[in-house]
RNA sequence: GCGCCCGUAGCUCAGUGCGGAUAGAGCACCGGACUUGUAAUCCGGAGGUCGCGGGUUCAAGUCCCGCCGGGCGUUCCA
């Protein structure tokens, strides 16, 4: 055996260290800090501990806190450590697997005698956590024998289970598992008293944590498994020092700011009344205009891009579902139907494109009439399971910007790439303008549809993906069985991604309605449909937006654009001479009178986020002028004469322009 | 659906641990006074089947059960 071994750094740059030198030994040797800093390495592309030995010739990279995978490791280490401090404060208590999610790491736990965790225990577990990292135990690795790792967690089904997984070469566990062979798995011990089944890597010691917070709880099932046992699920997040924890914390706290249940409600734009229901929202005044806002421009829009508008009902009798074969597959996500005398059953919709699909059929179409584009803002109702209905984002009913388009199979391409086009112009315009594609295609098992359509279509969605520079993330074999979807994603202001459009290719449906049309050879040919919805609901693009712009919405979707204000009882009528002008200029403008100081109606007027707030006094009466205050900006701008500011405000409505 | 948590005035919350007499506060609302030049004027008033239903008890906002509504989670994996 060599005395030495060679290992290439990051850089390129090569280190000969003795035999059986660690990744430890490495950090050391390029310098202090990095040894002081070091948390693990990366050998050949694996994740391994710093006291792993370093094979000759391998490629080696110290794992430090500022690094995804020192994060990783930091807040795998974190979940044991919670593991044993739960273990601690309720001996006898059942671990089962504790994995590393975003921003965080969970533990999922059986409590003796079927005990739940309340909130207060989070404190409790907290501060024994704290204790742990006191004592700077040591992870140390170990590697057994399935036998003799089945026997040291003989009190732990949960870890047995998984170690007959990896006995067996189960596909679900992960495949490095493989490197260590099946017959061998591997163990991190802290203390006698606390040893975890676990791949690794791991911080050298515990005294290398203490950044975390415990953020809830949660029950889970054992392997996601709802006919399996329930568990008690922790979660925390974990950073790599205090600063990175109070930023994520002032992320979550700026999330919840915008949170555009609260603001609907602080703005008084909707409501959830418990007494229509769950996921069953109403909107208020206020909200009801921002819609009307929305839904006029997206209306003029598709009046430009050549949509037909339709209207159908809210029910239908149930064949119509048997025929499109929602109640086959669907019929859970359907409100049950109602009967009504005579046994006919009618059910409340959950979509609206076989009533579009009637449309066309109700009487024989000509190759000249396509590419046929029906449009309706269409109310649909989805009995969403209880547990998932959530704001304005997850309801029971709502109203979709639907739209369904028959091409013929030549057409295809050309009306995918105008719709994606049209799709990113429009939500450009509601002020969205960082997106990502998801493409889905086809699955590998069954699908309606030739081979020819599916590749077509997907190698169109594709393409206009490219071509825009958009980043494309392929969702493979992820398609529905009948035909290949793309769906644009946006980064709102905080840059969470929120699933906005569909395009949705239908081989199915025009087959099971029997559509047709006439071609110019005579001949009959099945028409190819595209479904699409640009905000996905209204109501879920609402909540979007308002979380978006927190609250603040542009002018031209704010629901009072221009407030007057009066500065004493005399100023009113010029006031209202004001208001009346900008009304007269289609503004969503008032006045509100002098009964209460100007501070306070100052005051009210920005936390309303009214985007003009107008203040006419002495000066402005005898100059024909208005005092400005402007969303965003702190300071007022006097004297702006009335003329300049209806051509401020008409500059922001027509061209959009998003809020300060 | 399931698990955990929550539900008190229009809103935000106190009171619930350990059951005890007319259930409190701030904001909002209504009335009056103030006549205001840039983020909370003063005084007064009204407002509650303590989510709903059932149970335990001499006594329930408080304890138990069911339902309704809400929040979070159900991020495959040692």
């Amino acid at each position: 055996m060599a005395a030495t071994v060679t290992v290439r750094l990051p850089d390129g740059s090569e280190r000969t260290l003795p035999a059986g030198a660690t990744a430890a030994d490495l950090a050391a040797a390029i310098g202090p800090r990095l040894a002081k800093a070091a948390l693990a390495a990366k050998i050949d592309g694996r994740l391994v501990d710093l006291r792993a030995v370093l094979p000759d010739g391998a490629e080696v990279a110290v794992v430090t806190p500022e690094s995804d995978d020192g994060r990783e490791i930091i807040r795998h280490s974190t979940a044991h450590i919670m593991a044993q401090a739960v273990v601690r404060l309720w001996p006898g208590a059942r671990y089962a697997i504790g994995p590393v999610i975003d921003d965080g790491f969970y533990y999922d736990f059986e409590l003796p005698g079927g005990a739940h965790f309340s909130e207060d225990d989070l404190a409790r577990i907290d501060s024994e956590m704290r204790k742990v990292i006191a004592e700077d135990q040591p992870f140390v690795r170990r590697e057994h024998p399935i036998d003799e790792g089945l026997a040291i967690f003989d009190d732990q089904p949960y870890k047995q289970e998984i170690i007959r997984a990896v006995a067996r070469g189960a596909d679900e566990v992960d495949a490095a598992v493989g490197t260590d062979g099946a017959s061998v798995v591997s163990t991190y011990e802290n203390t006698k008293a606390f040893v975890d089944l676990c791949r690794g890597p791991h911080v050298p010691s515990t005294g290398r944590l203490g950044h975390f917070r415990l953020m809830r709880v949660a029950g889970a099932y054992w392997r996601g498994d709802v006919h399996r046992e329930q568990l008690q699920r922790i979660y925390g997040t974990a950073w790599e020092s205090e600063a990175a924890l109070a930023a994520y914390l002032h992320r979550l706290e700026e999330a919840e700011r915008r949170d555009h249940r609260k603001l609907g409600h602080e703005l008084d734009l909707f409501s959830f009344p418990e007494e229509v229901g769950s996921g069953l929202p109403v909107f208020h005044p206020k909200g009801g205009i921002v819609r009307l806002a929305m839904e006029d421009y997206s209306r003029r829009r598709h009046v430009e891009a050549g949509y037909d508008f339709v209207y159908s009902p809210h029910i239908t009798k149930s064949s119509l579902f048997e025929e499109s074969g929602h109640l086959d597959w669907y019929a859970d996500a359907m409100y049950p139907p109602m009967t009504l005398d005579d046994g006919t059953q009618y059910h409340v919709k959950p979509m609206n494109c076989p009533f579009h699909i009637l449309v066309f059929r109700s009487r024989q179409r000509s190759y000249r009439e396509l590419p046929m584009r029906m449009f309706e803002f269409g109310s649909v109702y989805r009995y969403e399971k209880s547990g998932v209905v959530q704001g304005l984002t997850r309801v029971r009913g709502m109203t979709q910007d639907d739209a369904h388009i028959f091409c013929t199979r030549d057409q295809m391409a050309g009306e995918l790439s105008s719709l994606l086009t049209f799709v990113l112009e429009l939500l450009r315009d509601y002020g969205l303008d960082d997106f990502w594609l998801e493409l889905s295609t086809k699955p590998e098992d069954k699908a309606v549809g030739d081979d020819d359509e599916w590749e077509d279509a997907t190698e169109v969605l594709r393409s206009v993906a490219e071509g825009r520079g958009l980043e494309l993330a392929l969702d493979e074999g992820g398609g529905a069985f009948y035909g290949p979807k793309i769906s644009v994603q946006a980064r709102d202001a905080i840059g969470r991604s929120w699933q906005m459009s569909t395009i949705q290719l239908d081989f199915q449906l025009p087959q099971r309605f029997g559509l047709e049309y006439i071609g110019a050879d005579n001949a009959k040919h099945r028409p190819i449909m595209i479904h699409r919805a640009l905000f996905g609901s209204v109501e879920r693009f609402f909540g979007v937006l308002l979380e978006h712009y927190a609250g603040n919405l542009p002018t031209w979707l704010s629901p009072e654009q221009v407030r007057v204000l009066p500065v004493r009882d005399d100023h009113v009528p010029y006031a209202q001479g004001a208001t009346d002008r900008l009304v007269r200029e289609g503004f969503r403008a008032g006045t509100e009178d002098a009964s209460e100081p100007l501070g306070t109606r100052i005051r009210r007027a920005k936390l309303e986020k009214v985007p003009y707030v107008l203040v006419v006094g002495d000066d402005d009466v005898a100059g024909g002028t208005v005092g400005v205050n402007r969303r965003g900006h702190d300071r007022p701008e006097r004297g702006v004469p009335l003329d300049e500011l209806v051509r401020l405000v008409r500059e922001d409505v027509d061209m959009r322009r998003r809020a300060p």
